[in-house]
Formats: structure tokens, C-alpha cells, sequence
DNA sequence: CTCCAATGCGCACATCTGAGCAGCGATCCG
DNA sequence: CGGATCGCTGCTCAGATGTGCGCATTGGAG
């Protein structure tokens, strides 16, 4: 027992010296084996030994570690190609909490995508959050050729959803020509969305989108304030209807429930914009979530692998890790 | 600007997952590489930039780090073969705090004394330091064949000085025989100190002495209750004149001053034990130093190369450095 | 006293990593 | 528009490091 403790308490200086002339000196195991009368092998499992009793501790210390440890462990967990995680403080609080959300999510959703610098077509959803992506775009931050819309994009409601300035941005940042949409994202009945699929000028967006190998689109919600929800063409009582079903939110005007399935499928008719078939078989789709209340549907979006690239803010990440 | 930011933030991110993927997942560079889409070359100097801009930290921990860095500065600085320092927290006060330090030292002095393992003749002095040390010995810590005093061990007052009981500790755990010194290590005259020396009995105590390879010492200071000065061989108005000639402590019964030279030369033929020159000729003579006030003898022998191997507080090691 | 298990050591070998260097594209000037 | 320069890349090559293994020493059990 005591000499148990007297030798490692010899053994103790004796790493701290090694690990100091190896970490902070930057001396080589042989010549630290020559200073100190050790073999190399000695020094090396020294060092290894100081390490594992935490005589010498390692590690990332810079604020983003924790955000890059819930990207990591989404894309491990969702086997999702790639995932970024804003950090969105808590300080703020109510209304303004979701905008600044949106704008630290498309910051670094805006980094992601000049970084895969997609090419070719880029289709795209609409919404806040597609619009705080839209707005922090550099100018030349991939070239592509043609932006197209995912979904429906008019609106029968007071606030203007600013779809055109999404795609015009998205146009004027890559040299790329676009095409709207110029349809609801859901409208009344099954048959009229299937009517306005056959005008040609809607038919031609709908195939252009369904070619496209990039989708950047929202994840939304089932708010009150939602955009596709308060558009005017889903009644208060359907709204209603759509949160019995266990709607958690909507992909491209598409409502999932938590598994990830069409959570209405009677509604799920009336949808304007490409399928969730379409949208799974493209190479490169980018989900972008952002605010309070995101998870389920980011979840959902994964289960149901319409997202291979995730975007939202760290409470959102620590959600899905949590609940998936 | 802007760019500049942007394109530094998605680079920070980048190192922090590789220096998680190379530090924490123990990845190679060329497997992070392969992980991350770049080359290996890319991921080294990733890495570097990473431990150069301080977003990886590597620290050594460990409390005694402090003291292994004293004892670096002291053999760097002064070229010596060895150093121990020992902690000793300030928390004790007064007289008793020399007794904590003396017990600190004297662990880590036998520590190095065991690690050593010195053969043949161990030569030793005495004093409440090197009684803490003697009685700190475990059984075994080296074969050695005789112990002997290095200086004049018997003493004129009243409190003992357990001379003996050192001497016995040596040879008891170290399974040799011992020979004592049994003379005053200081005398009246320089005569009797040469008569002394002629005496058989301490003729052969003094030559074996001499012939042995290892001395373990204490250093001394001038204070009224140094068991040298108490010995009542030295009057108190010596002790004064000492202190004039700029004594700083003393080295086997003999006092050097602030720069490793004989205090008082007249005073040092009144010394029986061997010389400072023999004491430099042997190939390891240990110096043990503990409690306030032992920086300047620490030093002084130090200088005087009458010590290769210093054990000391961390205290007497932070003076040491600051004037040498 | 003998045998055996356990530990620690150093070596050969494979892998990993760092240093210097040439190629190459972008950028900036003249 | 041509040329110089700079930064970045990947390469070669040598040095540094990790791994598995045989050997020796030690400590203990029988």
C-alpha cells in the first residue's frame, strides 16, 4: 500500500515532466528518452498513461464544439449527409426569439450551401425562413441554371409571402434564370389541384422542380401564423382537423405527422408542388428549420427522409437527438 | 469583409470537427480526410491552425505541474543533475510550518534518494531536516554497505541531535553497516580540529567519508535554534561576527556566504568533517533544504557546486530561481 | 526451492505525421 | 493584355509514433 503510493506518486512527477517536454516543449519521445533516462517506448506509454489519468487534458474548447458535436451526432444517428446547427441564445424572448432563430440558422444554412455549391437546377420552397436564407446569399455562391419553386406559391391573405424575392434572390446570387409557380400551395378541392397540374405553364414549373437535383425548402409548422395555413384556402375548422391527425408540420405544403407519414391525406390532395416521392429522389435536399416548436417536424422530415441535409438551430438539434 | 467573416466562420467549424474527430475519436488525418472530404495534408494543417489559434487546448493538469516546472528551471539553469521541490501550502504559520515543509521535503527527497538507489558508502550529515528524512526511508529503498557521517555529530546543550538515530535509519534500511563521527562538528580551536582529525576513530570515520560516492546533506541556516550554532561551541558573539562576514547558512558545518564562498575562514578550521572539496568530488551529493529562509544557502551551495542534486520547497525553489 | 503468472521492457515493423518543395490558379499591377 | 506574385494544393521523403511480440525479471503460490 504505501509503496504502492510512493511509486506513483513518483511516477506522477515523472509523467507531468514527460508530458510538459512533450506538449509544451514539443520535444520527441527519443529526445525526452534521452533527457530523462527513459526509453522512447517508456516516454510513449508515459505519455499514454498521463493522458488517460487526465494528467494532461485535450480539448475543444471553442464555443462551436457543442454545436459541431449535434451536427456530428444527427448526421451519425440519421445517417443524414450533412447537418449545421446554429446556436440561437435563449436571451431573447416571444416573437423576436423566432426571427432571430431564422436569421442564425440561414447564416449558417447559407454557409452549407455555398460549400456544396450545388449546380444545375435548384428547386425551392418559400417562407420566413426560406427568405432569411434567401436575403444573406452571396452574390456568386455557386452557379446554377435555373431556380424553380417546390410548391404553390400565391397567397390569399394580406401578407404577401415574398416568394418572388426568394427566387429572385436565389436567381441573382448564382447568374441563374427562374420560373415561379404561380399557383396556392393547397387549394380547395383534390380535382382543382389537379386541374391547375395540367395547365402547361404550371406543369412545366412542376417538372422543372421535379428534375431538379437540389431542393432548399422550410420546415413549417402548424401555427396560426403559418404562411401555407394562413393563406386563406384551409378553413379554421380544417386547421383544426389536420392538429386531431396529429399534423406536426409541413414539407413544400406537404403535413407530415410525427412518423413522418402524410398526416391528411385528404388534404394532402389538395397540395399544389411536387410529391414527397419526387422530393426523396433527389440527390441533394436541404431542410431548413428554424424557432421554438421546429422539432417534431424536423424529426418527422428525417423519418420520412425527404431531408438529407438538415439546417436548424441548436434547441431544435438537441430535440430530434432527444426524441429520435 | 464580409466574406472574410463568412468564410472564416465555416473554416472554424471545419476545425472544430476535425480536431473532435482527431482528438476525441482518435481518427487518423487521412481517415478524417476521407470523413470530411479533404486530403490528409488539408486535415494536418486544419489541426495546426486549430492548436495555433487556440480552439484545441492542451494543458497539463496536474497539481504537482507547478513543481516539476521548479525543478525543469533549477537543473536548467543551474546545470544540476537533479531537483525535487516539494509542495508546501502557506496554510501552516509559524513555527510549525518548518516542520510541514521539513515533512514535504523529506518525502520527496527519499523519493529521489529510492529512485537513485546509490551503492557502497552513503555518506550523510544530521539536523531536523535530515532526521525527517532518515525517518521517512522505507525499508529496501537501496542496498548500500556503510553509512557514515559526513561531519562532527556530538553536541554540548541539552536537546539532542538525533545524529545517531540518522545514521541507524540509513543503515537500517539499507541493510549496511554504519560508522558514526563522534566529535562536535564545531570546536574551539583550529588546533583541536586538527588533533581531532588525527584520532584514529575519527581519522577512519573522516576517510571513509571521503571515499564515499554519495552525500545527503542538509543546508542550514544561521538561526539561533540551528542545532549547530546551539551546540555551544560557537559563542553568541561568533554567531554575530558570522553574520557581519555575510553567512547565509551552512553546508556540513561549514557557512558560506551569498555566493558560495567560505564565510569565515578563521571559523572553518574549527569545523571537523571533511572539506568542501572533497564533499565537490563526489558524484552525487544531495542537498535537502526546507522552510523559510533556505533560498540563500540553497543558492549559495548551489554555487559553490557542493550540491549536484537539490531537494527543496517550492518556496526556497521560487527564491532560488528569482536570484540566481 | 521450484514453478508459474504477471508485469515490464525493448525490438521490428507498419503506420502516421511533419517539412520542404514544385505546380497551379487567382489576383493584382503595370 | 501580359507578367509577377501570392496563396493553396498535393507530393516526396524522412522522421516520429503506435503495435504486436518475444524475452527477462519479479513476486508469489505450492
Amino acid at each position: 500500500m504505501l509503496a504502492v503510493q510512493r511509486r506513483s506518486n513518483a511516477d506522477v512527477r515523472l509523467m507531468v515532466r514527460v508530458a510538459q517536454l512533450y506538449y509544451r516543449l514539443h520535444l520527441s519521445q527519443q529526445e525526452i528518452g534521452e533527457r530523462v533516462g527513459l526509453s522512447r517506448f517508456q516516454v510513449g506509454r508515459l505519455l499514454d498513461r498521463a493522458v488517460e489519468e487526465s494528467i494532461v487534458r485535450i480539448e475543444v474548447v471553442h464555443p462551436d464544439a457543442r454545436l459541431v458535436e449535434l451536427e456530428d451526432a444527427l448526421m451519425a444517428r440519421f445517417g443524414l449527409d450533412a447537418a449545421v446547427v446554429a446556436d440561437v441564445p435563449a436571451a431573447t424572448q416571444g416573437l423576436a426569439a423566432d426571427d432571430v432563430a431564422r436569421d442564425a440558422v440561414a447564416e449558417v444554412a447559407v454557409d452549407l450551401l455555398a460549400q456544396r455549391a450545388p449546380v444545375g437546377t435548384i428547386a425551392v420552397s418559400w417562407g420566413r425562413t426560406m427568405l432569411a436564407v434567401a436575403r444573406r446569399l452571396p452574390m456568386g455562391w455557386t452557379k446554377a441554371d435555373e431556380i424553380v419553386q417546390l410548391n404553390g406559391a400565391t397567397s390569399r391573405s394580406e401578407q404577401p409571402t415574398r416568394a418572388n424575392e426568394i427566387v429572385e434572390r436565389f436567381a441573382a446570387t448564382t447568374g441563374a434564370s427562374f420560373r415561379t409557380l404561380a399557383a396556392p400551395a393547397i387549394v380547395g378541392t383534390a380535382e382543382l389541384s389537379t386541374a391547375l397540374a395540367g395547365d402547361p405553364a404550371v406543369e412545366e414549373a412542376l417538372d422543372a422542380a421535379r428534375a431538379a437535383h437540389t431542393a432548399v425548402f422550410g420546415l413549417g409548422i402548424p401555427a396560426p401564423d403559418s404562411p401555407h395555413l394562413g393563406s386563406g384556402f384551409v378553413t379554421p375548422d380544417e386547421q383544426a382537423r389536420l392538429r386531431e391527425k396529429g399534423a406536426v408540420g409541413d414539407v413544400v405544403g406537404r403535413f407530415l405527422d410525427a412518423q413522418g407519414e402524410i398526416a391528411w391525406r385528404k388534404l394532402d390532395r389538395r397540395a399544389v408542388g411536387i410529391s414527397l416521392e419526387d422530393l426523396r429522389a433527389k440527390p441533394l435536399r436541404v431542410g431548413v428549420a428554424a424557432g421554438t416548436g421546429r422539432g417534431p417536424i424536423a424529426l418527422a422530415a428525417i423519418r420520412a427522409a425527404v431531408v438529407n441535409v438538415l439546417a436548424c438551430d441548436d434547441g431544435t438539434a438537441s430535440w430530434v437527438l432527444a426524441h429520435g
